[in-house]
RNA sequence: GGCGCGGUGGCAGAGUGGUUAUGCAGCGGACUGCAACUCCGUAUACGCCGGUUCGAUUCCGACCCGCGCCUCCA
């Protein structure tokens, strides 16, 4: 059974999907307007990793993650750079998916973009306003939070506290400070479509109830995305979602911890934020996706060279486990991982990653230990569990030799011509030379391993 | 001010009312021509103070410290 932390119930409860037959899992996509650094890319990789699960429990999963290319950053951004908006956001929305690709996500089923669903972003509006839960003031839709009874259930606040602390000075137009944009107009040099109410652009909140609605359906199982957005784009979501369909919206609210830094947030507003892309020439995606899968996803996560250092270490231990000995093993074809694996009883608690990954060491030891007519099980069972999160697929052999190439000057080939050199030269007993063969190839970060079927070597 | 989260061994990081987390790094040993890999063994821990209990890192209360949201943000 799949338990879940639901930020609606504040613990975890057990997942039961309103259609086996159909899950569907929507989570917040980025804003294209700059490279995504590695606190954007927490999320892909955690919902990749429940994605995965929910594929192997239920016999369709629809999931969707949005493109969000309509927004006053994207505005400012272009405003500097002079280009185009669509060029722009196109341009990060590739970059989006190569970074994630790196980090072996999978695709979501459907990536929609906000710009495509302006009509029905106008449509919910108008319901919305039909209904009696918005209003136009001043060239601007506002959301009414006052016509919600049970608005601010998602992040546990009410509308007077709301009122209380407002930070912000608020807008004459809105009649409760709590109110938030549908819709709001543009002047003529800003992007923006024909509407009910003149020529403008929609709010935030509004691009995800609306794909939602058009591609997943009134209500939906699971609905993520990082801690910051529970207030107010989760509760504003909530806000529209219910109260244009009449329906509860989302069944189950799952949110991640944040990346640190130094004890700090990462944000692109404090600027101490990594690049996955500026990460991604140091190390290979699969170590950033492995430290990113060594706490739990509620946690804060301290991110550092160390941490990643680690990772790579651990990644390392199990890719070793696979590579063997020497001997040659092929996984069995016909292993099916069972119900009652440690790694997938792990990930069914909440996605408990930390312990999963304990569970794929304990086989990595057993299958270093086992005997050679046990192997190919053991392997089959390694890569099988590690699929679950994602880790593991990499040929063993490629991803010792080909992780760092290029940093140290040597082809394969030559490194191979060294090697046959070596063996040689052990075979003569001429030991000063064979280390002497080896100590150079240190030098340039590659190792070199005997083995009984030969010596082969890894770099990194 | 309101709401919420967390403080675990050198580092990362799970978990539990009594029994080894796990990984990385360290130390000792086996293997090896020497190494590497692997295996075996091993040290170091649960913020502080009370309470409940036969027994608490795990439950309860207070305190200290750190962090987050309340405003764009994964």
């Amino acid at each position: 059974m799949l338990t879940l932390h639901n930020t609606l119930t504040g613990h975890k409860d057990a997942f039961q999907p309103l259609d086996p037959q159909r899950v569907t899992l929507y989570v917040c996509g980025p804003t294209v307007y700059n490279y995504v650094h590695i606190g954007n890319a927490r999320p892909v990789v955690v919902f990749d990793v429940l994605y995965r699960l929910l594929s192997r429990l239920y016999p369709k999963v629809v999931y969707a993650r949005n493109i969000t290319d309509i927004d006053d950053k994207i505005i400012t951004a272009c405003a500097e750079t002079g280009e185009p908006m669509t060029a722009l956001t196109e341009r990060f929305t590739d970059a989006f998916r190569e970074d994630m690709a790196a980090l072996n996500t999978l695709q979501p089923d459907i990536v929609p973009k906000a710009t495509d669903h302006i009509g029905e972003m106008t449509a919910m509006i108008e319901t919305l306003i039909a209904k009696g839960h918005a209003y136009e003031a001043d060239g601007h839709v506002l959301f009414a939070v006052e016509s919600m009874p049970d608005y601010g259930k998602l992040s546990g606040r009410n509308l007077e506290d709301m009122r209380a602390g407002a930070r912000v000075e608020v807008a004459d137009y809105k009649r409760h400070p709590g109110d938030f944009v549908l819709w709001k107009p543009s002047s003529d040099d800003q992007p923006g479509w024909e509407s009910p109410w003149g020529r403008g652009r929609p709010g935030w909140h509004i691009e995800c109830s609306a794909m939602i609605h058009k591609h997943l359906g009134d209500v939906i199982d699971i609905h993520g995305g990082g801690q910051d957005l529970i207030f107010p784009h989760h509760e504003n979501e909530i806000a529209q979602g219910c109260c244009a369909h009449g329906t509860e919206y989302v069944r189950y609210w799952m949110h991640n911890g944040y990346i640190n830094i130094d004890g700090e947030k990462m944000s692109k507003s404090l600027g101490n934020f990594r690049l996955v892309r500026d990460l991604l020439e140091k190390f290979p995606g699969e170590v950033l996706r492995f430290a990113l899968l060594s706490s739990h996803y509620r946690s804060p996560l301290n991110f550092s060279a160390e941490l990643l250092e680690q990772a790579e270490s651990s990644l390392d231990s199990l890719y070793y486990a696979l590579l063997g000995r020497g001997e040659t093993v092929h996984a069995d074809p016909d292993f099916r991982l069972p119900e009652d694996h440690p790694v997938l009883t792990a990930l069914l608690d909440d996605l408990n990653t930390s312990e999963a990954i304990s569970a794929l060491h304990a086989v990595a030891a057993r299958l270093n230990k086992a005997a050679l007519e046990e192997k190919p099980t053991l392997k089959a069972e390694l890569q099988a569990a590690a699929q679950l999160l994602g880790l593991l697929e990499a040929d063993p052999s490629a991803w010792f030799q080909d992780k760092k190439a290029g940093d140290d000057g040597l082809d394969n080939a030559t490194i191979d011509g060294l090697v046959a050199e070596r063996t040689q030269a052990k075979k003569d007993k001429n030991f000063a030379r064979a280390d002497e063969i080896r100590d150079q190839l240190k030098d340039a970060g590659i190792q070199l391993e005997d083995t009984r079927e030969g010596t082969r070597w890894t770099r990194g």
